[in-house]
RNA sequence: GCCCGUGUGGUGGAAUGGUAGACACGACAGAUUCAAAAUCUGUUGCAGCAAUGCGUGGCGGUUCGAGUCCGCCCACGGGUACCA
């Protein structure tokens, strides 16, 4: 900034503009210009198309990290360049504000989670702000706050009444020593958190959705999201689970020794089982129950061996990924079922750890010679191993491990009972449900993996469920002119458990039905159900009803959403699901049934992790700032120890290695920062923050900024050379930045910009010509840098705001090439290449290619076996 | 465990089945400077003086041609229903 004697000794040009890149003051004031004419406040346009962009709402943590960089970053080019395009733009902002992280706060710091949770909403505000954002302010909404959540108990009404709401019992994570419910990460290794205490599984009555009901519609549907990641869509096809098998019972044998210790209980004379493998009925060798299966539920009240290995079971975490992974334990219960196709057999009847009572019947037979977690624990408790398919007809029987190939592969049915011997799996299995239900054992049913959507939280800071006990009237839905029932104030957390559950004050109402004293539901929501619908509630965020139709029809569907691949499942499937019970109960239209068209899932930002061992030899995490690196090595800046360096880990605060947005933007400008976040690594992927990449990225905005200076005192009278050249690559860059952006390619759009701004920079075109590329050049950059492509368009003179300017369109005329480069391969290796006018035919190629001094010191002599010409690709010679 | 991804120079990465390494970082060399920073120019996959050979996590396959498609394996990441 200070100019130095020596410079002011120099000859220098008289000075039009100011002599640096100075992102924090042209920041600013196109922040302030954009604010004043409000340009990014959405309003319902009939004549115009619209364009719905969002990218997923925070939890306000209080701080913004580089993540909510790169994700608003993503989804405000789209939403600029969408502008440019001529459509009515929405791109609103919210807080997805309930959660436990506020819970904890309040054990941690005595802070209530309110006051915690709005301090925070205001932070992270004030840190996004800067990054020039072209958000639609006005609209914000905290699904915290009781204007958002009202609507939200209002539709629990509507959709109690429309039934697809249900109480049952279910399992949560029990600390014994808290005496409260654990969420599923607040379980290590089997033991509570802040207790240690071993956790177990306990029943309690909770709320539930009745996403299982429509479990074929939300698959069926997936085929019709053509712009969702096909991975996406797998994984919610595999997490809904659809299957195909034969559901039968067993008749069970209470008393096979006639020793009368086991009681049989009533009802239950039969064993009801589904298996997906009927066509390996004939090498079932035992049956496993759950331990929450009615039949283990009776057998603990008597027997106390079987109370003993249930608790067992119940205790560790509720998990799926816990009980798949943990130990295999089975109890043999003493009871036997006979075989229906076998009639001598008899098989032991387990209680075992890893069957789930949520899904199938809760019962299966286990069939040890084609299940590998059948074959160990058949090994474990000696049971027998009978095939009922061989790789061949005279392959051994004796197995080391369980047998399990391809269901489309061909194999040989030494034990089939039904169809072919040989036949693939899928043939069996479609034969022995055919044949079963001929026999009268069993029919062939269709299930869902799919759950039922468990709404119900034993916590304070989530959504209050809006119901009411009644002693006389049960359980009854709050009057929806009571509504919102608003979250007491007046709570503590010093005591472990749900302080709604001692606030009688709070809990205590008139039931709506008869008008007596009773209590409030003291379950909250789950946060998914939040933040299942505020797509919708963007659409008219102040309204006094959920949505309005008029708004909903004109600004649904969202047309582009975007987030982190970790929502596939859990979030966007209760969402896909909640659109249409919204629909159902009259608050979204018939066409909002799925309401995210697109789909983008970026990764995550990751950094390297510095690390040393401390005295304790307990590890040390450094903060980057403390650290000064030296190649590949990193040194601590206070004392020189060189540290550990671990490449590229998931940005974590325990680990210390989160980048603050806000230190870049501080010594960069925002539009470095959204410049770096976009332009190394394509957005799918996960993206390595380096503070070296930065600074080249402020270094390039900086040579725009220089080169727009320069062309802004070029005189304009001179002719210049090579315009046409300027002008052509100009209208190739036009042309390929809008393929990036619009294949969300903007790492691929950054690189084009980089090569036309070394063009320009080279160029000695006219100014008239080189006036022309940089403003062009500012336009095709403002999706991604506005603030700094706004100063180049008013510094050279552009029209009005580059914000409002409609998107440049690429001359045709300008993209053709009239010759060339095709490499030459012999045998797929390149050995050289010729120029040739695009428009030559193949026969004149090949012979060009053919005299290639290369293919005819290869050749030696000899004739090709084939030459294969790709018009305007390649040219293969094979020998 | 199960489901879904990802794997390319020293680094981030590019490449409709058609010249592997665009673009950028770093490094090296040069210009400029009293000197440095900044800036600008050039070189840079590996081995080799070179010709050339080898190279996209590993092994195999399809193809005139594979980073790309198929099979198996390894490593890492995400999800696994109460973190959001």
């Amino acid at each position: 900034m200070t100019t130095c004697p020596a410079f002011r000794r120099k000859k220098v040009p008289p000075m039009t503009a100011p002599t640096r890149y100075t992102p924090s003051e042209i920041e600013a004031r196109w922040q302030a210009a954009w604010e004043k004419d409000d340009i990014f406040k959405a309003v319902r346009k009939a004549d115009m198309p619209k364009y719905y962009v969002l990218e997923m709402f925070p939890y306000p943590s209080g701080r913004i990290h580089m993540g909510h960089v790169r994700n608003y970053t993503l989804g405000d080019v789209i939403a600029r360049y969408k502008m440019a395009k001529g459509f009515n733009v929405l791109h609103p902002m919210g807080w997805d504000s309930f959660g436990l992280a506020a819970e904890n706060a309040a054990m941690q710091k005595g802070i209530h989670p309110g006051e915690w949770t709005y301090q925070n909403i205001e932070d992270m505000k004030n840190q996004m702000k800067p990054l020039g954002f072209s958000l639609d302010w006005s609209r914000e909404i905290a699904t915290c706050h009781p204007d958002y959540y009202q609507h939200q108990q209002a539709m629990f009404i509507d959709m109690i009444e429309a039934g697809l709401i249900y109480r049952k019992n279910a399992i949560v994570n029990w600390d014994p020593v808290d005496m409260t419910v654990l969420a599923n990460e607040q379980v290590e290794q089997g033991r509570g958190w802040r207790s240690g205490a071993l956790v177990e599984r306990r029943e309690l009555t909770q709320w539930f959705f009745k996403i299982s009901d429509y479990s074929d519609e939300l698959l069926g549907a997936l085929d019709n999201l053509e712009n969702w990641p096909a991975k996406v869509r797998l994984m919610q096809e595999n997490w809904i689970g659809k299957s195909r098998g034969l559901q039968f019972a067993f008749s069970t044998i209470f008393d096979p020794e006639g020793d009368a210790t086991i009681s049989p209980p009533d009802g239950h004379d039969r064993i009801e089982v589904y298996t997906t493998r009927p066509d390996t009925l004939l090498g079932a060798s035992f049956v496993g129950i759950s331990p929450d299966h009615p039949i283990a539920k009776l057998l603990e009240r008597d027997n106390a061996e079987v109370a003993k290995f249930v608790a067992e079971c119940r205790k560790g975490g509720t998990t799926e990924e816990a009980i798949e992974t943990g130990e295999k334990l089975g109890l043999d219960t003493g009871i036997r079922v006979r075989h229906p196709f076998d009639t001598g057999a008899e098989l032991p009847v387990y209680i075992a750890n890893f069957i789930l009572m949520d899904y199938g019947t809760g019962a299966i037979f286990g069939c040890p010679a084609h299940d590998q977690r059948d074959f160990e624990f058949a090994t474990k408790y000696d049971l027998p191993i009978i095939s009922t398919y061989l790789p061949s007809e005279d392959a051994a029987e004796e197995l080391t491990e369980a047998y399990v190939p391809q269901k489309t592969e061909k194999v040989f049915y030494n034990r089939g009972f039904a169809g072919e011997q040989w036949q693939t799996g899928l043939e069996a299995i479609d034969a022995a449900i055919t044949f079963c239900e001929s026999q009268g054992v069993g029919q062939g049913v269709t299930k869902f993996r799919l759950r039922d959507w468990g709404l119900s939280r034993q916590r304070y800071w989530g959504c209050p469920i809006p119901v009411v006990h009644c002693d006389d009237c049960g359980v009854v839905p709050e009057k929806k002119e009571n509504l919102p029932v608003k979250l007491p104030e007046d709570v503590t957390f010093d005591i472990p458990g749900n302080p709604l559950d001692r606030h009688m004050e709070w809990r205590t109402t008139p039931c709506p039905t008869c008008g007596k004293d009773a209590l409030r539901e003291t379950d909250t929501m789950d946060t998914f159900v939040d933040s299942s619908w505020y797509y919708a509630r963007f659409t008219a965020p102040h309204a006094d009803t959920p949505t309005v139709m008029e708004d909903a029809e004109y600004w649904m569907n969202v047309d582009q959403y975007i987030g982190g691949v970790e929502h596939a499942i859990l979030h966007l499937l209760y969402a896909r699901f909640f659109a249409r019970a919204m629909q159902i109960t009259g608050h979204l239209p018939e066409s909002a049934v799925e309401p995210f068209d697109a789909l983008f899932t970026q990764g995550m930002v990751t950094h390297a992790i510095y690390k040393s061992v401390g005295a304790d030899d307990r590890p040390i995490f450094h903060y980057p700032e403390e650290v000064e690196l030296k190649g590949d090595q990193a040194f601590l800046k206070e004392g020189g120890a060189e540290v550990e360096v671990i490449p590229s880990a998931k940005m974590s605060k325990s680990k210390n290695n989160v980048v603050d947005p806000l230190s870049i933007i501080s010594d960069f400008g925002a539009d470095t920062a959204r410049w770096f976040v976009l332009s190394d690594s394509p957005p799918e992927r996960d993206v390595e923050w380096t503070a070296s990449g930065a600074e080249a990225a402020y270094k390039h905005l900086s040579r725009v900024w220089n080169l727009c200076n320069r062309i802004a005192t070029i005189d304009t009278a001179r002719e210049g050379k090579g315009n046409d050249d300027l002008l052509k690559q100009m209208h190739k860059t036009i042309h390929d930045v809008t393929m990036a952006i619009e294949s969300f390619g903007f790492n691929a759009a950054i690189a084009k910009l980089y090569g036309f701004t070394a063009a320009i920079q080279k160029s000695d075109a006219s100014q008239a010509v080189q006036r022309e590329a940089i403003l062009t050049l500012a336009q095709l950059m403002a999706p991604m840098t506005p603030h700094l492509a706004e100063d180049i368009w008013e510094k050279l003179g552009g029209e009005g705001m580059i914000t409002t300017t409609p998107w440049p369109v690429a001359d045709e005329a300008m993209l053709v090439d009239d010759t060339v480069t095709l490499p030459i391969q012999v045998n797929g290796k390149r050995r050289g290449e010729i120029d040739v006018p695009a428009d030559m035919p193949k026969d004149e190629v090949e012979k060009l290619a053919l005299a290639h001094p290369n293919v005819i010191r290869i050749l030696d002599g000899g004739s090709p076996k084939k030459v294969i010409v790709v018009p305007g690709r390649i040219v293969n010679v094979v020998v």
